[in-house]
DNA sequence: CGCCGCGTTGAGCCACGTCAACATAGGTGG
DNA sequence: CCACCTATGTTGACGTGGCTCAACGCGGCG
């Protein structure tokens, strides 16, 4: 169940890639710092039985920071999609301040995003979801490889149930277009109008 | 309205303190980075009218970290309680790998932990924040400023009269004293059982 | 085949949002 | 000092959005 290219340590092509539902790292466990390429990782706390929902990471951030000192993971991290990572320095060089400050600020701005996931009307929650994980293509729609529904309802604080009806409302109104069982296309603008 | 102590440049003591609800720094004005001596900090998004809550940060927590890339503050602080703060890397010095590091894995953690505060029942969230920002005492007991319940509602992501009520309840089930308007005693445990 | 995990949909209920009235504290000017 | 105002906290009544419980379809897998 894990990676087909184990930890890639075969000194050409770093890099590993997750799908859909793997385990990326579990807490506790040592490992380094990795970038996210492209996907999205569910972070968790506790690695014992019950996991929580903790944060979110996608394409461009860093997974695992924490492990540069503690030597371990603080988190569970599991892929929300087909999920890409390169190794953070990979010389092993100690990262410098100024692209830390960087990690520092974007980690602030995706914070506030997950949070903001968590408040107002079920609909615009999932659907604001729903545009962070979807990714850019050419002609300014956007693609997205859609979760499961546990997953989406422990991010948005949500049920399973009511995520369903969310996405069934998206798909009805036009603003989500599903092909296949796990794709979709978001046809939403990505910001909603500014009053 | 703002600092008795402006910014307490005069050399000797840099430090800076602030009272319940005053604005500590805007998003999009110069600064630099500090440290939470003490006290309870709300961060907000877009400082333009209106303000949606984006963070929490404690005593020890670093504010402002953005403010050494970009020069200026990505978000509104606003002191929820005393805080006091004091510089971070008085001499200008650049901050080092190590020590940003750090502020990176507590920062995640925070982060967490905010979320939390945004899902489960009414009653268990307002218990959790008060818990967040009750300070020890000696005695295992613990001391909190209450802010203001505009505050609470907006970082739980509730309503006032929903906080309100909560608060009620806390006070009649015996976990929270209140002694005059503003403070409390929490006397729940500061961590819930682990089944 | 049967089983299991996942998604979907419906029915009913309840916690929380909404609206409203009122109490209290603090501030400001007389 | 009081009169007045505003911001803030409290409580009640009521409506509803989302949770709960349940049933069912579907696909994957042994």
């Amino acid at each position: 169940m894990q990676s087909p290219n184990p930890a890639g340590t075969a000194g050409r092509n770093p890099c590993r890639s997750f799908a859909l539902g793997e385990l990326i790292h579990a807490a506790g466990t040592p490992g380094t710092a990795w970038r996210i390429r492209s996907g999205a990782v569910r972070l968790d706390r506790d690695g014992s039985g019950e996991h929580r929902f903790a944060g979110l990471a996608l394409a461009g951030d860093i997974l695992g920071a924490e492990s540069l000192i503690y030597g371990t993971y603080a988190f569970d991290a599991r892929a929300l999609g087909d999920v890409e990572l390169e190794p953070w320095l990979e010389g092993g060089a100690a990262p410098t301040g100024e692209s830390l400050l960087q990690i520092l600020a974007s980690f602030e701005r995706r914070a506030a995003e997950t949070l903001a996931l968590r408040a107002g009307e079920a609909f615009d929650r999932v659907r604001q979801l729903m545009l962070m994980l979807a990714r850019d293509r050419g002609d300014g729609r956007r693609q997205v490889l859609i979760p499961g529904l546990r997953d989406m309802a422990e991010i948005t604080g949500l049920t399973v149930e009511t995520v369903s009806r969310a996405m069934s409302r998206l798909r009805k109104a036009g603003q989500l277009q599903k092909h296949g069982r796990r794709f979709g296309l978001v046809i939403a603008e990505p910001v909603p109008a500014n009053p």
